[in-house]
DNA sequence: TACTCTAGAGAACGCGCGTTCTCCACCGCC
DNA sequence: GGCGGTGGAGAACGCGCGTTCTCTAGAGTA
């Protein structure tokens, strides 16, 4: 049996610590408990990183890139562009749905955080500003003017946090009755 | 001049530890810090209060009702339901605009400390479900169908986290729109 | 003036944090 | 068989946490 290669370690790392600072936040769970759960012992955790924050910052990438490929899995299902917005709130309903949904991370890390960790609050600020941008596109794909986005945007954001406090995924059926509500009279139908 | 009453104190206790965590959030925030930033003793702090998670269920309580007669004095404004349905993101870009604005105490507290403080996650679950309900008897006073109630509140709530994380108040007029846009829509023309 | 009682200042306590260091078992190599 | 070196297990370190305890200065009373 050959010895793991660092990037496959880290990858479990990454896994671990994705799985504890979901469940529990970031300052609540200690080095040593990621030590158990990745089952890496910590003098190796520390040739693998610099330090915890740069282990939260690599699983907030993670994460990002993982919302990404499901937004795009997602608005991948639909050809036409109403529907392919539409397709966004599908994808966060059945997210909402996990086990172990507990909200979105970057808010969670935000609301924990705030602007003491300057580096995490800059990867925060540009994850959401990357996810508006791509509802941007999918706006503009679709034809419809520029102030739809924000607010589309606005409803993901308000599904995130209502359906995790609430603990039920009601909140995506609500929010994507209203963007559809949005969407149709942005699209052609401007003035009843 | 006589030693100020035990009520007294807890104001000034609990005035000081809202601005604290509000600042910083609950964990970073240590009984010292309060005890620095109130004046008040640390024996004299357990004394009116059992523990550190009642302070943060306290300030937790205040806030509910300083977000209470919030969003009353803004549907106060307004005489006709649909104008004060809007009072309220109105009211979410006044707050927004605030120096020490940090996005929703609850939706931070919450972030933070998940289900691992239930006693601290049913107050917030409490206060998210009392404004839905405020909402929903606006709703209900416009004649608008029982569908519009919650969309309009994920609204407010998407506002609160894309203000907060993008450190502007743009989100408060994105959310009014779509609002203003929704009940319109609700009353009245509801086929275009 | 002596004495009691209160309350404030801060040390103490046990623990857990992030990070570093020590020790030793085990490996390939001569 | 000896041996240097890698890496794992976990102790150590300095600190800060929430909470409790000790000590002392001072006010009020006989």
């Amino acid at each position: 049996m050959t010895t793991p290669t660092d990037d496959a370690v880290r990858t479990r790392v990454l896994d671990a610590a994705d799985r504890l600072y979901n469940a529990r936040g970031i300052q609540a769970v200690g080095m040593d408990a990621l030590r158990a759960e990745s089952g890496v012992p910590l003098k190796r955790l520390y040739q693998l990183f610099p330090a915890k924050e740069a282990i939260v910052a690599q699983v907030l990438h993670r994460r990002h890139d993982l919302w990404t490929s499901l937004v795009e899995d997602a608005v991948a299902t639909a050809p036409a562009p109403r529907e392919r917005l539409l397709a966004i709130y599908d994808m966060l309903a059945r997210w909402f749905d996990e086990d172990d949904f507990r909200g979105c991370v970057f808010i969670n890390t935000f609301g924990e955080l705030g602007t003491g960790a300057p580096r995490l609050a800059e990867i925060i600020r540009a994850h959401k500003a990357d996810f508006q941008a791509r509802v941007a596109e999918l706006c503009a794909d679709a034809g419809a003017p520029g102030s739809l986005a924000p607010q589309l945007a606005i409803l993901a954001e308000g599904a995130q946090t209502t359906a995790a406090i609430a603990g039920t995924n009601e909140a995506a059926g609500h929010a994507r009755a209203a963007a559809e509500t949005l969407i149709d009279l942005a699209l052609g139908r401007t003035t009843p």
